[in-house]
DNA sequence: AATGAATGAGACTTCATTCAT
DNA sequence: CATGAATGAAGTCTCATTCAT
């Protein structure tokens, strides 16, 4: 992976120091959580999977919804990491790289990161509709990171005459909504079919600039 | 609309006889559940929205689990009810469309189907997750008639030279998860930006179709 | 069987007119009541049992607790039905048997009637304990007639010299023990054993007379 | 009372250690259970009579029967604890006993049990026939152990000449009954009838070895 | 007379949270 | 720090009873 693209996971993952128990509450919930959804998992349960006493989860957090909130929340920064990142043009800038090579590295990044974490991801995509804290902090993250970032870097290969020239916005939803898509079905809605992943991602990628008709296009206006 | 695609939703509509209580206690309900949550859902608070003793909605159904499904489960077969008409070889053989206008008309048909039901298809999203039963049926549903039908429209398509050869399988969930991925980000996880969906529809069409790259394809292989 | 018993028997069956329905209910009813004891038998149970809608049993029974009284009540009577008779003095002195007789015909007819009305005398013997008042009539019919009756049999029959002089009482209470228990036993503690009838009363009625032990008895004070 | 007979209560007393509140729920439990009926009770009539909040009662015991059972099922031990010890054949070797004598101990002694534990039995008695758990404890004790125990004491005193020769289970039938139908009638049925327990005890006894009937015995067949 | 939908009190049970140890 | 007994509010569900049809 390039050096450019590889800066995109510097994000601090400094998990303050958990005592042991404390781990032990949190893989235990996260377990839990994820299997029956927040509401439908008690802290009973929790302390006994975590092999300490109810009492303790609330020595660590207050509520079961902090607790709750801790496990989820530092996901949220991690999620969209890749955007994060500061000075998205002087790393264009000095690299000469395709969109399409660009977005074949985020995804295999991105799938990487679903695969370590994907029981914290399903009760994130569970708990945000119910949850206006979570949705403050995805609002926070995704609108004014993720989506002005993208349109950077849209707008950098439209100049180089890779992308069809019309509104970044455009390009941008129709890339988030069709690898978020993809990572949705794939990993949280049909996990069970059997999937040839490196020709999926290949496919997807390829479909995404490419589209699937056979039709020459004339001109490439919508 | 083409009479071979409105055919597609000829889904018989009629909600059995429900006495007038009993549709009370299932708007309330599909009020609280898409608010909050099923666990988090009291049938209390059902009840009182309802305007019914809560005793009466276990005269309708036997647990709070059996409203659910009772609200969730239809939902299922409408869905997918494009893709449940019998003869789909003979639709595709007595007209001369476009793999383009076929999903241009199934995404308008299927948004005017979500924004009808947004509130069940919220449910039915967070919970099946958690309900086997709810899983049942959408494997039922959703694998046995969605893929089989679309991979008979593809191979259709395919042999009139509209659509590239590759696998069909690759084709089919191509367009489904961008469809389904467009569709979720677009009502159910940022429905609150300004979209203007008439636009929306017609790039993700298009992209789909033509994808997003200015250069001419050289070969379509995968 | 001797005729001044079969007058033991004359007490009157008459079931006022029951409804169709209403025999239908008390049937369900004896059985559910048998089956799961009063407190735990619900109406519901008992309307779908006897085919009817619940509203009819409350048509017939203002309560619940009236229908089990209006089920046990009578067959109070019944059971002591053989006390019941007026003028056991002329009975006994227009008659020369022995207690021993009397006590076999007794044994045998109240199996009869036990055998007919299993059901019926499982719920009486449940609920006794908690319903004032069948403890009323318990006690109205068994303390007034069954004891007094029975001094007077015994009395005669010592005066006959057939029975060993201890005060009545005390012969009284050992055969009312005795037989209740023996039927307790065999009809509702154990009534899975494999019993001989035939043998079993035989030995009961010949030990209440004579004994189980070999030596002969010196005399018989207590 | 006889050393041999002193050892039929060897049965570990020890209600391991309880809490405080655990002790006040059985105690309160034991007294509406016996009052109401096990099903007519509820938990926060428990609870209230307790003096402790109804879930206190649910930390103990997972569930209302749970607690019936705890309370009722280490009774079915004790009460046929007199036959739970290993060698009889050893103890009516070494002793020189009858059993008329053997018969009076026996039922003082269970007397005595069953003036301690009046409540606790009366609950027993009401929900054996309700509570297979119940009837499968009360097999295994009583057919296992009181009947064969039984057999071999009465054909001990035969073989000795104290009693007729008639099958054991004859006698052993009797004997059974005739006390147990004292105690029922005694102590649950008729407990408020002016009762002279000495000689109650004295005649019930005298009455099972050597009958009611003033003339002698020829042959003691049956 | 019969129905069965509706009721609301109250049943059993769960749960997040507290607090003395 | 950790425990786990205790809490009481709230949850789901049942029930005897009523009443308009």
């Amino acid at each position: 992976m390039e050096q450019w693209i590889e800066e995109l996971l510097k994000i601090n993952d400094e998990d303050e120091k958990k005592t042991d128990k404390q781990m032990k509450i949190i893989t235990a919930a996260i377990e839990i959580f994820a299997k029956k959804g927040y509401s439908a998992s008690s802290t009973n349960e929790i302390a006994k999977k975590a092999g300490v006493a109810e009492g303790t989860i609330f020595r660590h957090y207050k509520t079961k919804k902090e607790l709750l909130i801790s496990i989820v929340a530092p996901m949220m920064t991690k999620l969209v990491a890749p955007f994060i990142l500061r000075d998205v043009e002087k790393l264009l800038a000095s690299s000469h790289h395709s969109y399409e090579h660009f977005l074949r590295e985020l995804m295999s990044n991105r799938i990487q990161f679903i695969k370590k974490n994907t029981s914290i991801i399903k009760i994130l995509l569970q708990e945000i509709p119910f949850q206006p804290d979570l949705q403050a902090l995805f609002v926070k993250y995704v609108a004014s990171n993720v989506y002005t970032k993208l349109y950077k870097i849209v707008e950098h290969f439209q100049s180089k005459g890779e992308i069809i020239s019309v509104p970044p916005p455009s390009v941008v939803r129709f890339t988030v909504t069709t690898i978020m898509g993809h990572l949705l079905v794939r990993y949280f809605i049909l996990p069970d079919l059997k999937w040839d992943d490196e020709k999926e991602i290949d496919h997807t990628i390829h479909f995404i600039m490419y589209g699937i008709s056979n039709t020459p296009k004339e001109d490439e206006s919508s």
